[in-house]
DNA sequence: TTCGTTTGTTGATGCAGATCAAGGAACGCG
DNA sequence: CGCGTTCCTTGATCTGCATCAACAAACGAA
């Protein structure tokens, strides 16, 4: 998990490319965008951007995971969405976001001043398709998730977070067993899933009892029974 | 409230004209879409859409609500989205959707034929550009909806409900009160705030005592204390 | 109007998960 | 390596909402 660095790092050797906003740009794109791009880092914890304040940039997230939260008049948060690598934050023609973005692990972004971005955006058709895909990709995964927040249990929701992150594949092989690195603590996850702390200890534990899941480390599950983790997401089997 | 006749409308005096897909369409693009929309009506309860069924149609809603569900392995069921007039249904690239549509009230679509539509969309800019900002207003109206579902108690989902049937205007004015229609039962209430339809019941009914509602028949809210019911929410002020 | 069906109210009880509390393990830093 | 801090676990208790149950009110059809 070493960062690499991506200071002088060109459009084609990048390891979104393929997926990112950028993913169907020709060779003349790319450059446009090389001209307009510059990348900046952040410390896990560190805020990206605040709720309300004007947004310079939009970025492609390279490297790392950020969150989404809103919060309530006293003091209740929820996180409303994880960007990880390849999701794009800010959108052209909007000004400003509505949460607050927070580096959860160390991030790398891929910022693009918003005037020359808009007018990228302006002129090649696909580069607006693209941005409307990943648009309603987190229109998806924003339902899914109401789903789990209304009407899920604590131990549906905690499958179903993990299951979520093998899908997404922040996962490494160990040995034949798939290895899930957790980018949050235990407090974060409560909150992106609506429960408490202690209710997300409790229930990854209980888990582990039933040799669905192993806990080694804070931030590494083993998805022992894949099957079993599945099933216990409540999910409809056609879904996964 | 009644069902004025469509069928032969002209896009010219639709009453969603100003806010839907078509808002900034001019008349040449009008007529392009007078050419390939028709108006259909469903009866309250009817399914609109199913999950999974590849779509011929997009459509604006012109008249009435309907749903968005999605439903679980054992039958819990989630509504994951609340269709009001001048909102979209189906995405040009997207051939079926993932959750139900039903009609909630009785409703009036005006449907496009797919393929002439996504042609009208790869060839005028700005109704892509409109397309986008609906999809970017939904995820916003579904992450706030995801504080609500995670983080609200029963009260606070209640008055948040309310106050969003306020804001959408779904309003007459009754004398100086504000009358809010409800255009739906106690149990698709619950389904979409993530509540029982006794727990509903309770708290309109505390609402009420409390002096902040009035209940008058099954279908009718008057406003008696904005003020009180938007404290009642649980929001930051601002976002009021 | 009357009857049947749907929808809503109200009460009693139970339980999942919140809250409160204390200690233990992992990690970063000198 | 030891120490402080952060993060996690585990237990005890509490409570908001679900669940179960019965009835009442509204509505629509004949």
């Amino acid at each position: 998990m070493d960062q690499p660095s991506f200071v002088n790092m060109r459009c084609t050797e990048c390891p979104i490319r393929h997926r990112a906003v950028c993913a169907r740009c020709d060779d003349d794109e790319l450059s446009r965008l090389e001209n307009m791009k510059s990348y900046k880092t952040f410390d896990a914890g560190e805020i990206i951007f605040w709720r309300g304040q004007p947004l310079d940039y939009v970025a492609s997230l390279v490297d790392g995971v950020a969150s989404l939260s809103k919060t309530l008049e006293d003091g209740r948060t929820q996180i409303v969405g994880l960007m990880l690598p390849s999701d794009f934050i800010g959108r052209p023609g909007r000004v400003e976001v509505d949460f607050d973005v927070t580096a959860t692990t160390k991030v790398t972004l891929c910022r693009f001043e918003r005037k020359p971005f808009e007018r990228l955006v302006d002129d090649t058709p696909h580069v607006a398709q693209r941005l409307m895909e990943l648009a309603l990709d987190e229109l998806d995964a924003a339902r899914d998730w109401m789903v789990l927040l209304g009407r899920k249990t604590a131990r549906e929701k905690i499958a179903t977070f993990i299951n979520m992150l093998v899908q997404r594949s922040l996962t490494d092989t160990n040995g034949n067993t798939l290895v899930v690195d957790l980018p949050m603590t235990r407090d974060q996850i409560a909150n992106y899933i609506g429960l408490t702390l202690e209710t997300v200890s409790r229930q990854f534990n209980s888990l582990k009892k039933e040799g669905v899941i192993g806990l080694s480390g804070r931030k590494q599950i083993e998805i022992m029974d894949l099957d079993a983790l599945r099933e216990a997401t409540g999910d409809d089997a056609i879904l996964i």
